[in-house]
DNA sequence: TCTGGGGTCCTAGGACCC
DNA sequence: TCTGGGGTCCTAGGACCC
């Protein structure tokens, strides 16, 4: 914890929902719900119009769909429309300091004092922030931040969330205790919903009632690290850095079914899929890694992981997908898969290239097995990815909810709906009043994919 | 039609080594 | 020949975050 206010926190208001309200004129002021829309799928971000009918983050969209009403918007995500907004933003922050810690595509830490020439009074911060909450807004045709500044990161984050959306809130230094101590445990970064049941089973529901806790008594409840930050966070006491970039420690990717699997072949192939992907992103990061990890989810939600550990670093998705067939083939699957998962870890960067080269070269190996191509997928099955293909069932299943097309005479939309052999289009953008709905053939050569529209 | 996907950090037990 | 203790690695699971 620092003596001036000078650590922000800045989140983009409802995301993923705004952009989408940004890109479609015809959704603006109307719920809509972005994530996964399939059978299984969950809200990443509902709009603070879906909020009002109760829809929220991490709930099943099917639960989304009963309440908010008809109309509402549910669409899949556009990874690179939020991507384009994200980078605008941070550019935005590094601007005011170079010491910007980017927490996710919509959220970033900034240390103030780390910028030039910066008046880090708290009138002055607000005005910088202020400036810089407009410039965000202009910069990015229309999205909001909020914005929270403190003496410390969590002090920060809380203020970040206490004036939602378009807020801006400073804890004056010499205020945090009082402003911590009403508010829920919850707000403290590391307590969930585990620990907050716990917390109540003993009486404790705000910061206040954690604050009257022993640290000893924390401690072993709650283990010698989560126990003492616990302890030292009730108290505001957070000296956690800015830090500006932080080596990835693993990498995976996973997938959930529409529906349970049992069958070996389909297995297989979705293990040659994930191991692929893993080992692209991995290649991408320019690392290699040393534990393969699989993870199953049961039909009953029961989830496990297997590990193995190699000898030498490896970049090579047929070498990780070995490993996962091995792993695989030891669980039980005879009831079905509802999700199957591969990952690496226990990285090392391109300063290991050498050991890749031996690895590769190793003459213990039979002839062929360290160059063990991958496998191509079965025709057949598997167009699982991405998720929303599957959802429509029927007819080509390439369009998706939400998604930008290009019509060679209506020009560009987007995807409102599909399925029975047909697309449902609604032809407006960014820069345009709410446009028409036309109804195409869902194999009409007139209509393609297109990227994000610019704004 | 309950419960995504991509991560981080911590704990705990057993193996193994000194 | 009843029996230590520390350190590290590996594996598995759990909580948490966005």
């Amino acid at each position: 914890m620092r003596s001036t206010a000078s650590i922000m926190h800045l989140d983009l208001d409802a995301f993923f929902a705004a952009v989408e309200q940004r890109d479609k004129p015809s959704l603006r002021g109307k719920p809509v719900c972005v994530g996964g829309i399939g059978a299984r799928g969950v809200v990443a971000t509902a709009s603070y119009e879906a909020r009002r009918f109760g829809a929220r983050s991490a709930m099943p969209t099917a639960e989304a769909r009963r309440r908010c009403p008809p109309g509402t918007a549910f669409l899949y995500p556009r990874g690179d429309a939020y991507r384009a907004s994200s980078r605008i933003v941070m550019d935005l922050l590094r601007q005011v300091s170079p010491l910007v810690e980017q927490v996710s595509v919509d959220e970033a830490y900034v240390d103030l004092a780390a910028g030039e020439g910066l008046d880090l009074t708290p009138d002055g911060v607000r005005a910088t922030v202020n400036d810089l909450l407009r410039e965000i807004t202009a910069a990015t045709g229309g999205l909001t931040a909020s914005a929270g500044i403190g003496t410390s990161k969590m002090l920060a984050k809380i203020g970040s969330d206490l004036d939602k959306p378009a807020g801006l809130v400073l804890v004056p230094p010499g205020q945090e205790l009082e402003l911590l101590a009403p508010l829920s445990v919850r707000v403290v970064s590391g307590i969930g919903p585990a620990t907050e049941a716990r917390l109540r089973s003993f009486g404790v529901e705000t910061v206040a009632d954690l604050q009257r806790m022993e640290r000893p008594d924390l401690v072993s409840i709650f283990g010698s690290a989560h126990g003492g930050s616990l302890y030292e966070l009730a108290r505001a006491r957070d000296d956690r850095e800015v830090v500006v970039e932080r080596e990835a420690k693993s990498v995976s990717a996973e997938e959930t079914f529409e529906h349970d699997v049992v069958d070996h072949d389909v297995l297989d192939a979705e293990l040659v899929s994930l191991a692929r992907r893993t080992a692209a992103r991995l290649g991408k990061s320019a690392a290699f890694a040393r534990t393969v990890t699989i993870k199953v989810r049961q039909h009953d939600f029961a989830t496990s992981t297997r590990s193995e550990t190699l000898l030498h670093p490896t970049g090579d998705a047929g070498v990780i997908l070995d490993v996962a067939r091995r792993l695989l083939a030891g669980v039980d699957v005879s009831n079905g898969l509802r999700l199957l998962g591969v990952g690496v870890s226990g990285l090392s960067t391109h300063a290991q290239e050498q050991l890749r080269f031996d690895e590769d070269h190793d003459p213990l190996l039979p002839i062929g097995e360290a160059d063990a191509e991958v496998p191509a997928t079965p025709a057949g099955d598997v167009r699982r990815t991405p998720g929303p293909a599957a959802y429509t069932g029927d007819g080509p299943p390439d369009w998706w909810p939400g998604q930008d097309v290009e019509h060679t005479e209506q020009g560009t939309g987007w995807v409102w709906g599909s399925g029975l052999g047909r697309v449902t289009v609604r032809f407006e953008g960014p820069t345009t009043g709410p446009g028409p709905v036309r109804t195409f053939r869902a194999d009409d050569p007139a209509l393609r994919k297109t990227g994000p529209p610019q704004w």
